[in-house]
RNA sequence: GCGCCAGUAGCUCAGCCGGAUAGAGCAUCGGAUUUCUAAUCCGAGGGUCAGGGGUUCGAAUCCCUUCUGGCGUACCA
């Protein structure tokens, strides 16, 4: 029977989380005591375990075998030739119950484990953590501000807010997963010379009626750029309502209250359908207050220069333009609210990391904002992370955002479930449930679409791409997730632990054990770069390899010990995939 | 002009703090269903890892350089 262990993994962590997972993996532990007593005794060179730790990874190809050390490095230190390292080192080796095997290869000495007992531990560590697999301790005491969607009022929510809402979810339950306390907050766009705009073009355009619906407030905002155009007096005009807002003016307080109310009704109808949730709702507009202690603490610092009548905080030494803190009417900027906000949040929540997830073309702002918080003498803004992720494009001209037209988050998310709901009545006509589902499924794919790339990368949005439900997509995972919700249900009974792991025999089942192993190191990954996409490519691999062995094993047979034993992995990889499926934000079906 | 980011199969991407034979999905073509959900699976074709130099036992990966594209570049956010 051959072997199909292909996986890599490992190679890529950091040196202080494989000293964590080697608590969690006996079989890695065991190797590296073996390779640390053997180099010890067969060339009188110690090395710490942590070091030889590093080394071990994954081989390439399933017949070389589970782990591999690759003696280059060593070679350097003992002065031999790598090759002869792994011989030398592999004729010492005694199996046991974790390592059954080892071979050389050339410069690599490879391992095998024992199967059975590999399957068992992971197998139980999945059953006795349930839904807490993946989680962990290391964050205890510690505490993750998020920022995430932030748009801006008396706008439709774009598809560039949707991206930060979903990607800055899926950081924020990943930082939960690794037990930190975490605060998300929608740093609403609710304040600027835009609210100036929309007054002005409300006073000479908005007739009577008072405006319900963000539809009308666009309208007035898009209104207002073309006749600005002509008329550059309206600019200025705005500045003033905005500098009158800013000094607690009734009328356009009132106003103000007016144009936020509407687009927060609008806001929280996608948010809704999207099951974005967030902690505070502080904007723009809640640090109000608190502007002019910030700058009085700049003016202090001896940052704060005069230049073309602003005041701004001068990086030439730092290869970076100027930061306008006030305008020349005196007038804040969004610089100025962000710099008061981190003092806020320092303030109160005393974060340990606190990030940002906002587009990449706000990169120099966020570098000139960090400088500034540097020049403060704030040692925290190290731990302030701008995760900033790729512009959307789009293909198709009709949903360009120029010439006036966006793409409305509510049409793309109705239309995704609507396909959802007919290639439902296609393929499962009396499915239970099957509106709640197509939700599920449809909103889903948007979701998946979304957070499987790399966030730098730019989104080509496209219709026909987004709600293409076949291969690597949010309804292939759920799919997956269903069918095997499907299998138990057909088994009829709880499945039982104690079922015999040793008669999960074939390579496919270990093959797919070893990728469960695996997630709690995806989420660890994903966490540490703010990467959601590490995550949902674990979970593509698992979904992958289910599948693969789905189609070449019954789990149902009649066998009834094997049987038991392959439900057993069959509800830990369901366990696992519900668990992927929720920290990105997707409901797992159990039927579709 | 300057700064930052990106360039891997026809398309969308993974791999990038150097290691064993560059991988997926889509699309195309060919197969699999009396059997636990075919939104699945198996197979085929498809590559100058943008070009050039360098470092190294070894480079898609690190350094330099050129090209292409995107974004940014003080009173918008």
């Amino acid at each position: 029977m051959g072997e199909r262990i292909n996986e890599n993994a490992f190679s890529e962590q950091s040196g202080e989380y494989k000293l964590a997972r080697s608590v969690m993996n006996p079989f890695i532990k065991r190797i590296v005591c073996f390779v640390t007593e053997s180099v010890q005794s067969a060339f009188d060179v110690e090395l710490a375990q942590c070091e030889i730790e590093k080394l071990i990874e994954v081989p390439p190809d399933y017949k070389m075998g589970d782990y591999a050390l690759p003696c280059f490095i060593l070679a350097k230190q003992v002065k031999r030739s790598p090759q002869m390292i792994a011989e030398k080192l592999g004729v010492g080796f005694e199996a046991d119950e974790y390592i059954k095997n080892v071979v050389t290869t050339g410069p690599y000495l490879n391992f095998f484990v024992n199967r059975g007992m590999f399957i068992r531990h992971v197998l139980h560590c999945i059953d006795s953590e349930k839904d807490g697999f993946g989680t962990s301790d290391e964050g205890e005491g510690k505490c993750v501000v998020v920022d995430y969607s932030s748009p801006n009022i008396a706008k439709h929510l774009a598809v560039h807010h949707m991206r930060s809402a979903l990607i800055g979810r899926s950081i924020y339950n990943l930082y939960v997963a690794l037990g930190y306390k975490c605060c998300g907050i929608n740093h609403l766009g609710d304040w600027g010379t835009q609210f100036g705009k929309l007054i002005v073009a409300y006073k000479k355009w908005g007739g009577e009626e008072t405006p319900s619906d963000i539809e009308t407030l666009y309208k007035l905002y898009v209104r207002f750029h073309k006749e600005a155009e002509d008329d550059p007096s309206l600019e200025d005009e705005s500045r003033e309502w905005f500098k009158k807002l800013e000094n607690g003016d009734d009328e356009s307080s009132e106003l103000w209250r007016l144009f936020k109310d509407i687009s927060m009704k609008e806001f929280d109808k996608i948010y809704d359908m999207l099951g974005i949730t967030f902690d505070y709702y502080t904007g723009e507009s809640f640090y109000n207050g608190m502007l002019d202690d910030t700058v009085e603490r700049l003016k202090e610092s001896g940052l704060l220069e005069l230049s073309d009548n602003a005041q701004v905080v001068n990086l030439d030494k730092y290869n970076m333009p100027p930061c306008l803190i006030r305008k020349s009417d005196d007038a804040s900027l969004y610089a100025t609210r962000d710099i008061c906000a981190a003092e806020y949040r320092k303030r109160e929540f005393d974060f340990d990391k606190m990030v940002y997830v906002v587009g990449s073309e706000q990169k120099l702002h966020f570098k000139q904002f960090k400088k500034v918080l540097e020049l403060m003498g704030y040692e925290w803004q190290d731990e302030c992370y701008h995760v900033d992720f790729g512009l959307v494009k789009f293909k198709d001209e009709k949903m360009s955002t120029r010439k006036g037209k966006v793409v409305l988050l509510e049409d793309l998310l109705n239309e995704s479930i609507s396909r959802a709901r007919e290639i439902i009545k296609e393929k499962n006509p009396d499915l239970d449930g099957r509106d709640e589902i197509a939700d599920a499924v449809g909103i889903g794919a948007i979701i998946f679409s979304d957070l499987k790339n790399k966030r730098i990368k730019d989104v080509n949005f496209d219709w026909d791409e987004i709600l293409n439900f076949d291969g690597e997509t949010g309804p292939y995972v759920q799919y997956t997730h269903a069918r095997l919700c499907s299998i138990i249900r057909k088994y009829g009974k709880n499945p039982d632990i104690g079922a015999d792991p040793e008669l999960l025999s074939e390579d496919e089942e270990f093959l797919l054990v070893k990728k469960l192993e695996q997630y709690p190191v995806a989420i660890k990954r994903a966490a540490d770069v703010f990467e959601p996409s590490i995550l949902v490519g674990h979970l593509l691999e698992i979904c992958s390899s289910l599948n693969s062995y789905y189609n070449q094993c019954r789990i149902i047979s009649d066998d009834s010990s094997l049987t038991d034993s392959r439900i057993v992995l069959i509800d830990c990889v369901r366990q696992v995939i519900k668990n992927g499926l929720l920290m990105i934000g997707m409901r797992p079906p159990d039927r579709m």
